[in-house]
DNA sequence: AGTTTATATTTAGCCTTACGAACGATAGGA
DNA sequence: TCCTATCGTTCGTAAGGCTAAATATAAACT
C-alpha cells in the first residue's frame, strides 16, 4: 500500500489526525503530510515493510504474466499442488476469497487445464480439485517473484546476519498476523509443516 | 506470492508428500511449528515475508472496505495528498500501473468529489489532479492496515528492539527492490525525503 | 421416515482494477 | 509548417472480488 502518509504522527497518535492542527510549529508547510521531519522508527519500520510489499506486489505482477498465469492462480495451483488435490473450500479458506470467487478462479485453471474438478465419493457435496501433471509443471517452474529477487543476496550474507533477519522477519510477521484475519487461521503458507493431513 | 514450494533448493517434492518420509534425517527441527525437515534460514526469512505479504493483503481487502474506498483509491489519495496535487502521470509512474488505468481510477476518485482535475496552465497537455477536503479527510481518516496493527505493537517495544528491526526491514527491502522493478524506476515509495518539493 | 438445518459448490449479476490499442490535443523541434 | 513525442482519455476485454440465490447433499431432529 502506497505508503506516503507514514501514519502522521509520530508515535501516540495513531488516529484520526486533525490534519491542519499537526504541523504546527512555524513551518506552515502544505498538508504535504510532513517529510523532513525526522522520520522515527515507527515510521522507518513501516515505510519500509510498505517497501517490501510494493515491490513484491509489482514484481509479482511481471512474474506472473512470464509464467502465463496471473498470480492468484499460481497461488491457487500452489495451494493444490501441496498434496496433489484440494477442496474449493479449503483453498479459498485459505486465500481469504469467498466460495464463489474460488469457483471462477478454478474454472479458469480447468479451462487451461490446470486442475481438474472430480466429485468426491464420500460426500457428493463436496469436489476434489486436483492439479494436472501441466499444473504441476507450471507451479515447479513458475518464478517466485521472492525467491528471484531476495534468496541470492540472502544467502551472500554472513551467517549472524542471517540469523537477525530471521528473528526479526519472524517478529514481524507474528505482529501483523496474529492479531488478524481469522480468514486464514492455519496461515499455513509455507506448507513445508504441512501435516500431511487426512491422508 | 503464495509460498509452498519453498524456494527452489529441496523443491522437488513439492507433490504428493509422502508425508511422514520426509523428516529423514536426524532432524532436529521443532522451530516450533511442527515441519519436520528442517527448514533452513533462507526458508524461514521467506516465509515470514510470505506471511507479512499475506496478512496485509487480506487485511487491507477489509481495511478499504470499511473505509469506503477500495485500497487502490487510497493510494491515490494518498500519493495525491502528499503535495495536494498530482498529474495522473507521476501517479500511475508511482503506482506502477498504466495511464489508461489511472484515468478510470481517477474518474471514480472524482465521482466521489475525492479529487478534482485541473487543466495545467503551462502545459495544456497536462492535468492537474488536485485533492479535495473530502479527500484529504478520507486520507486523514482512512485507517491504514498497517498502522492499526502494527504500530501499537511496535511501540511497546524495547528500544533496541525496535532499532533492530528497522534495521533489518530496510535491509530487507533493499534486498527487494534494488534489484527491481524498471517499472517503477523510482520506486520512490516512501517520497519523504521528497525534496518535499517546489514549495 | 419426513422435515429442518447445515454445508459445499456453483450461478448470476455487478463492481473495480488492469491492459493494450487507438485517438485527440499539444508541445517542441527541424 | 510538418513531424514527432507526450499526456491523457476512451474502448474493448479480462481477471478477480463480492453478495445473493440456486443446487445438491448430508446430518440432525421429531
Amino acid at each position: 500500500m502506497s505508503l506516503n502518509s507514514t501514519r502522521t504522527g509520530r508515535a501516540k497518535d495513531t488516529d484520526a489526525v486533525p490534519a491542519e492542527s499537526r504541523n504546527a510549529p512555524g513551518d506552515a508547510r502544505l498538508e504535504g503530510t510532513d517529510h523532513r521531519a525526522p522520520m522515527d522508527r515507527t515510521d522507518k519500520s513501516l515505510v519500509a515493510i510498505r517497501r517490501i510489499l510494493r515491490s513484491t506486489e509489482l514484481y509479482g505482477r511481471e512474474l506472473a504474466k512470464a509464467a502465463g498465469l496471473t498470480a492468484v492462480q499460481i497461488r491457487v495451483l500452489q495451494i493444490v499442488a501441496e498434496q496433489g488435490r484440494a477442496t474449493p473450500k479449503e483453498i479459498c479458506r485459505r486465500m481469504g476469497v469467498s466460495a464463489a470467487t474460488m469457483s471462477s478462479l478454478l474454472d479458469r485453471l480447468q479451462k487451461k487445464r490446470m486442475v481438474e474438478r472430480h466429485p468426491s465419493a464420500h460426500d457428493r457435496r463436496v469436489t476434489n480439485i486436483v492439479i494436472t501433471p501441466e499444473g504441476q509443471h507450471a507451479v515447479d517452474t513458475a518464478p517466485d517473484p521472492l525467491q528471484q529477487k531476495y534468496v541470492k543476496k540472502f544467502e551472500s550474507l554472513e551467517d549472524w546476519e542471517q540469523a537477525m533477519i530471521v528473528s526479526v522477519l519472524e517478529r514481524v510477521a507474528s505482529m501483523l498476523d496474529e492479531t488478524g484475519i481469522e480468514a486464514s487461521p492455519v496461515l499455513d503458507i509455507g506448507d513445508f509443516s504441512s501435516k500431511t493431513g487426512p491422508f
